[in-house]
DNA sequence: CCGTAATGTAACAGTAACAACTACAGTTAT
DNA sequence: ATAACTGTAGTTGTTACTGTTACATTACGG
């Protein structure tokens, strides 16, 4: 695997939080559904919670849920929570400052290259995780 | 370093071809202003080769030069000739089958990241290496 | 036609990020 | 008290990538 797939098993988990909004699911029931660790899970909705998008409760009968309702909950709000990146360095070693022409790349770069994010992010910022919910079929 | 920077340094190797038309660029130069190893450089220009973007001439005086003009270069031509990345795995282990929530948010999820990506794209596809190396300042 | 200078690759080590997992401490209902 | 669940630290295996050495190939220029 090349890229993190936080995001992937975020949404998914958020997705079923949105689905059973009656009752708490646990980290176990939900890394059934993915098909991974429930630590994984956890992890992931340690981040949600961090963010408050989700609320945990601990404790026997505990687990999950959705902390908004899933129409105020945008997947952007999803990615930002659970991927963490800083400022994405351009170049492994600083170029050489004794070319002009390195020297001036690196801020060139970064702006055509915010651009870019920004405009996949507004993407991810006008998609609700209700609009995911409803392209599910009901359990 | 968390994700590639071969697309930042084939545009900073582009930039340099394309500033310096009249003479062609060992990758030992090129990569004197990168800050790298040449090799690093041959594997980039090999790629750009590839696809169609520099002309690479073996044995001595040897080197590398653009082989379309610079305004007919986008970002995007950049991009796919050097980040070889096919269809991104969501899941490292494909979803529990047995759980319909599962079973539908990989296409769901696809639709929504390739829309997304689809919007970046879009911004490198209508930025052209002419407009970077505009933004740089003349040798 | 020989030496020099360059590309093109293969092979390998080191690093970084990540998933998966074990273990365990903390917390809460019954 | 016990059972069930979260939270998190620590470890391992995998993958991707950069950086590097080494070497074959190619072409110019005497």
């Amino acid at each position: 695997m090349s890229q993190s797939c936080r995001f992937t098993v975020a949404v998914h988990t958020c997705t079923l939080l949105g689905l059973e909004t009656d009752h708490v699911l646990t980290s176990e029931w939900i890394a059934a559904s993915v098909n991974t660790n429930p630590v994984v899970i956890r992890r992931i909705l340690s981040a949600l919670n961090k963010a408050g998008l989700v609320c945990s409760i601990r404790g026997s009968n505990g687990g999950s849920t959705l902390a908004r309702k899933a129409e105020d909950i945008t997947l952007l709000d999803i990615k930002r929570a659970v991927d963490t990146e800083g400022p994405i360095p351009l170049y492994n070693q600083p170029p050489n400052e004794k070319c002009p022409v390195a020297r001036s790349m690196q801020p060139v770069l970064r702006r055509v290259i915010e651009r870019a994010e920004a405009a996949r992010e507004a993407v991810l910022a006008t998609t609700y995780l209700s609009e995911v919910i409803a392209a599910v079929p009901k359990v």
